[in-house]
DNA sequence: TTTTATCTGTAAATAATTTCACAATTTTTT
DNA sequence: AAAAAATTGTGAAATTATTTACAGATAAAA
């Protein structure tokens, strides 16, 4: 089977979260009315779409109970996933709250710190335990995906922890970029803010000259 | 000018920060060293430098200094860009406290939030104003680029307020999905944090079964 | 039923991005 | 000085992603 890229995963994702939206209006949807909503257009939608193995219907469009199980079939883990996260400041509580509950597959199981008035509580639900136990626990859990949302000079050593740990998946949201070996085989999404920062003020500065 | 892509973009900010740690350590780089520890490769360092016009020396590589100056140049604004920032809980404290003080050319002067507790007040060392207030305070500093970290369901609106108030550039943090008309020529990066997580939840299913 | 309108799925074309490959250049060595 | 070694800048090729275009399918209208 072809891999998928991963622009097209970030779109799945995206019209799924659409469509569960949109389901609450009408049963059938055109790929020109996804792609509408989705920033996208309707080629691209339908193009996306064709991995799925699920066919629209002429003239009616695509049913969006099915294309919202296909989807999910297609995308989340036939299983829960644990998801551990490392670094509980004000980035680490709002990602804690944010994701708990809403996605059924994901289960945010336990966070770490090194801030001994969090270890030991419950944040946003989650127990917070010192990062000395982090490998431990990714074992016991079979945590396959973390996040960290540390300070950055803490990323490089967190990330080691990680993978010797077993972790399969790294979301990175300090800005210290990680160089993981292709070797280690584990998928690493970088959430760059200061560059995003950065590409705002460029870009405006180009709007401004025009 | 050839307008430059957004990845070239994203990569020069990588560069400039990377640089700014290797500066320590040397004086010259060389194409593929800083392609080791930005994650890229030499030619694609190469290639996006070519579009700063500045050039380095063979056998020699690039003096560090010169080339952070040449980014800087290519990227920061003339003068500072003042930055808003709508919804102050956990997320917008995160992103105020990671960024206050960052980026010399960018200063976050206001944000805004409904919560009658937190409007009057400093939140890390920047003015908290009602939302009503929002348009008003963009005209009076000027501002061009505003941030979006509220609730999902209030980022169309805000979004509607900053544009028409003359902002220029959004960065929506909120997993909505806006859709900016061209016409308005608004620079529009969305942070889609579900989408990352879906994507390293389908990355991590793939892996485990190689 | 038959016709008409319009939407899907996908092959082909186009566009964007990355990598290759190498002449030109500069430093280092002899 | 001359030769050898190594790196840059960039045209060309390769790859990847998106858009176009249209045959085939289906629902709605006549």
């Amino acid at each position: 089977m072809n891999s998928v890229s991963q622009r097209t995963i970030e779109r799945l994702s995206l019209y799924r979260r659409r469509l569960m939206i949109e389901l609450a209006e009408m049963d059938y949807i055109f790929s020109h009315q996804l792609a509408k909503i989705s920033n996208s257009t309707a080629a691209q939608v339908r193009r996306d779409l064709m991995h799925l193995g699920y066919a629209g219907v002429p003239r009616k469009g695509y049913k969006i109970k099915d294309l919202i199980r296909c989807i999910s079939q297609f995308l989340d883990p036939a299983k829960i996933e644990n998801v551990v996260i490392v670094g509980v400041g004000n980035l680490g509580k709002a990602l804690l709250t944010f994701f708990t509950g809403r996605r059924p597959k994901l289960s945010l199981v336990a966070c770490f710190d090194i801030d001994e008035n969090k270890v030991g509580t419950d944040i946003a639900g989650v127990p917070c335990f010192h990062l000395n136990e982090m490998p431990q626990k990714i074992k016991e859990l079979k945590v396959n995906i973390g996040v960290i949302s540390s300070t950055e000079n803490a990323t490089k050593a967190i990330s080691e922890m990680m993978i010797a740990a077993g972790i399969k998946s790294i979301i990175n949201f300090t800005c210290f970029p990680l160089n993981i070996a292709d070797s280690e085989n584990v998928f690493l999404e970088q959430i760059d803010i200061t560059a995003s920062f950065e590409k705002a003020a460029y870009f405006t500065k180009l709007n401004l000259k025009k």
